[in-house]
DNA sequence: ATGTCGCGTGAAACGCGA
């Protein structure tokens, strides 16, 4: 059995008790992470290293950045999602994937931080920021293509900044024209499930509501529940046949100097 | 109640991104 955890930590310097404390407690065999804000020297490797984690970082100085531990070796690892238009560039750190295996269970995971996207702009209108969202998530989708002809486990995983339906936003109607429940967001979140990934959480939580992922920092949001579902773990038909469980776990959310988002994890068996 | 947080700059308070 492997369990895999994704967790946008927002700063993994500003977070590290917190951060190791869950570790220590919730033992996941995989972690993803999301936003830790810090260029790859300044990574807090060696901490992790104690715990027992082999160790993959792609960041940047201020913004953004991913990594990926696990407690088995990391194989293939790769920086930066591809199928980007000729001569372009995107120096966002976003996009980490690596190969890791227990026993028979060998997996291909990515740590994801899909832009945000804000502001979206008046609909039909769209920012550049939002273009940027919209044309990044065709980019995931022509890279998770290629990877689904493997047919390998997969375990794609992070923050996506979507929320997918009506059920994973505790006030619709207030998120309408926002760039992670637009309907141009949601249409292109619903092409990658389309291509042969599941949503982890919602193939064993098909109708339970409010079960979220993250939390505004203000109006009291963690308080009142107003949260959103916007952390996800998609996995390949090949994973998604080992599916034995998967959670959130609202703890992180509720201690002191906490992340605005809580981590999610499942179990391949 | 414009009610938060983290980073970088540059030495305190601000702009940016979320």
């Amino acid at each position: 059995m492997v369990k895999i955890a994704t967790w946008n930590v927002n700063s993994v310097k500003a977070r590290l008790p917190n951060v190791l404390a869950w570790l220590k407690e919730a033992a996941p065999d995989v972690v993803l992470f999301q936003e830790i804000k810090c260029i790859d020297e300044g990574f807090p490797r060696m901490e992790f290293e104690d715990l027992g984690y082999n160790v993959a970082v792609h960041g940047q100085k201020t913004y953004n950045g991913v990594a990926i531990l696990s407690k088995s070796p990391l194989d293939d690892i790769r920086r930066g999602l591809p199928h980007l238009e000729e001569n372009g560039v995107d120096d966002h750190a976003r996009y980490i994937e690596a190969v890791t295996g227990f026993g028979d269970l060998v997996i291909r995971v990515a740590s994801i931080y899909l832009p945000n996207g804000n502001p979206s702009g008046q609909p039909p209108e769209i920012t550049e920021k939002y273009a940027y969202k919209l044309k990044w998530m065709d980019r995931l989708k022509s890279h998770a293509t290629e990877l689904l002809k493997q047919e390998e486990m997969i375990v794609l995983g992070g923050d996506y900044n979507v929320i997918p339906t009506e059920l994973d936003v505790y006030d619709p109607d207030a998120w309408r024209g926002d760039a992670l429940f637009r309907l141009e967001t949601r249409d292109k979140f619903r092409a990658l499930q389309n291509l042969g990934l599941t949503d982890a959480f919602k193939a064993l939580h098909p109708v339970e509501t409010h079960c979220y992922t993250f939390w505004d920092y203000q109006g009291g949001a963690w308080q009142k529940d107003n949260g959103i579902r916007i952390d996800h773990l998609l996995l390949s038909p090949q994973a998604a046949d080992r599916l034995t469980g998967c959670q959130i776990d609202r703890k992180p959310r509720g201690q002191e100097k906490a992340s605005d988002h809580t981590p999610i994890w499942c179990e391949l068996t």
